[in-house]
RNA sequence: UCCUCGAUAGCUCAAUUCGGCAGAGCGGGCGGCUGUUAACCGCUAGGUUCUAGGUUCGAGUCCUAGUCGAGGAGCCA
């Protein structure tokens, strides 16, 4: 019996006969000689058909199968450089070839660029091209990467609410739905809260599933919907934080190097960048970063780049700064101890400095900005009750968890890492919506 | 919410500073080719130039309004 095999897997079957199922990717036909490339969903591999090797009738049928028809093909495998596909370097020769389906002739994908809007109207298609496989084989393993560490480091998986009350963080936007009678609940835009409970009976938790922001943001950068995993740590300082969490960036981006090597050259990605991701991090304080980019803005003699640039402190970085920055450093870089007045509520003070809070910020390098956020958060009761006042939040949504520093307060830390942002790095891509398989944009909720 | 840009064949795009016959490549169809890499060669079909007005002898092109989209600011992961 000929064995099936899955083509990322081809290399181990080189001078054996075996059968191959997926789809018609590329035909190319020269005559009495035609060339298939077949996609199986683990990789691309390059079918070879000579029209004396088969029976009559057939090769006919081969040379005019339509791009994305389903076939099942048996011959030996055999390695040859001239091969296209992924990996690569391999080819089948065809001795038989069962045609499952002939696609429909229609296909409105080309072998070639897309405009946006074509592209995502036909994102249910637009998914079966080389480059959008490679982003999504790699998205998987990032995702798998992330559990893995987490799960190995005692960490326990903790599935907060998707349909929450209120806003966790008053300042965005949220969407809402009905609830019965009970009026209107929201799509949870952080499960923070919810692990700072969990974090009590487990110690280390983490939360990670998809969350809603609405805000009107449209840029290369933002979701309405997108994959967030939370850690959440009891006894846990800054300090500590941002020692977790380089060893965690550092896993992710290592495993994602050693298992989808091929995924990332076929999309053009400079390994060299991603095998200098290890820790240590380097760790600029916000008051530094504050100076190091008003250096930068006296430097330039772009007068956009000089406006873009203009910064005072106190104010939170745009994506301009955090480019700038970044550019100075080869690994991510952490900015700690933003002023007070622009960061969440629940934030610890810096001890001797209310107006700076002990948050954290990543940002990945080669312009790909913030993949991280996080902070200590506030463990006494006096002071969360202080600053929910000056938030001007209600207390009674809150009571829940304010209890949570009246039964055995420690200090917690905890930080968010946004999948699609770090996909994105990892796969160097220019646009956030290609890291989710369906992407959810303000102008977009179709297919 | 603001700023900038865009919309022409199924797709990607042309169509001359300054208005004058609607074009090419890919994809489709037909034919050719035993090593193609988004193959190549020949032939062929394919158009309400986003919408509504306006200027003009004449508008894809200029003007007005609108629709849709893009990426940037703000906000954020």
């Amino acid at each position: 019996m000929t064995p099936i095999i899955r083509v990322e897997q081809i290399a181990d079957y080189v001078g054996q006969e075996v059968t191959v199922r997926g789809w018609v990717y590329n035909r190319t036909d020269k005559g009495k000689l035609v060339f298939l490339l077949v996609r199986d969903g683990s990789g691309f591999v390059q079918c070879v058909a000579f029209k004396g090797d088969l029976e009559p009738g057939l090769f006919d049928q081969i040379v005019r199968l339509p791009q994305e028809s389903s076939v099942v093909v048996t011959g030996p495998v055999r390695a040859d450089q001239r091969a296209p596909g992924i990996p690569g370097g391999f080819e089948v020769g065809v001795k038989q070839i069962e045609i499952v389906q002939a696609a429909d002739e229609d296909y409105p994908m080309a072998l070639k660029e897309h405009g946006v809007d074509f592209a995502l109207d036909n994102r249910h298609l637009w998914l079966r091209m080389p480059s959008q496989w490679a982003i999504l084989r790699v998205r998987a393993t990032v995702i798998s990467a992330i559990r893995e560490w987490l799960d190995s480091n005692g960490f326990v998986g903790m599935d907060t609410p998707i349909l929450t009350p209120a806003a966790c963080e008053g300042t965005t936007t949220l969407f809402e739905t009905p609830y019965f009678d009970e009026g209107k609940a929201y799509l949870a835009q952080s499960g923070q809260l919810y692990n700072e409970a969990n974090i009590f009976s487990f110690g280390k938790v983490y939360c990670f599933g998809p969350t809603f922001r609405a805000e009107k943001s449209k840029t290369r950068r933002h979701l309405t919907e997108f994959w967030m995993v939370e850690p959440e740590m009891a006894f846990c300082d800054l300090d500590q934080l941002m020692e977790l969490e380089e060893q965690f960036v550092g896993h992710i981006v290592q495993r994602v190097l050693k298992e989808r090597t091929p995924e990332l050259k076929s999309l053009g990605r400079d390994l060299s960048k991603l095998e200098k991701i290890t820790p240590p991090f380097p760790r600029i304080s916000y008051d530094d970063a504050v100076a190091m980019i008003d250096q930068m803005r006296a430097e330039t003699d772009d007068p956009e780049q000089k406006e873009l640039l203009k910064i005072e402190w106190g104010m939170d970085f745009g994506a301009p700064h955090e480019t700038a920055l970044t550019n100075r450093f080869e690994k991510p870089v952490f900015v700690y101890g933003y002023p007070t007045q622009v960061k969440a509520f629940y934030m610890e003070p810096w001890p001797g400095r209310p107006e700076v809070c002990k948050s954290v910020d990543l940002l990945a390098p080669e312009g790909y900005g913030e993949i991280t956020g996080g902070s200590e958060r506030i463990s006494s009761p006096d002071l969360l009750v202080e600053r929910l006042d000056q938030h001007k939040l209600p207390h009674e949504a809150f009571k829940w968890y304010l209890e949570l520093r009246r039964f055995g307060s420690v200090p917690h830390s905890g930080f968010g890492m946004g999948v699609e942002r770090t996909v994105s790095w990892m796969c160097g891509i220019e646009h956030i919506r290609e890291a989710i398989p369906f992407p959810r944009t303000i102008k977009r909720v179709y297919p």
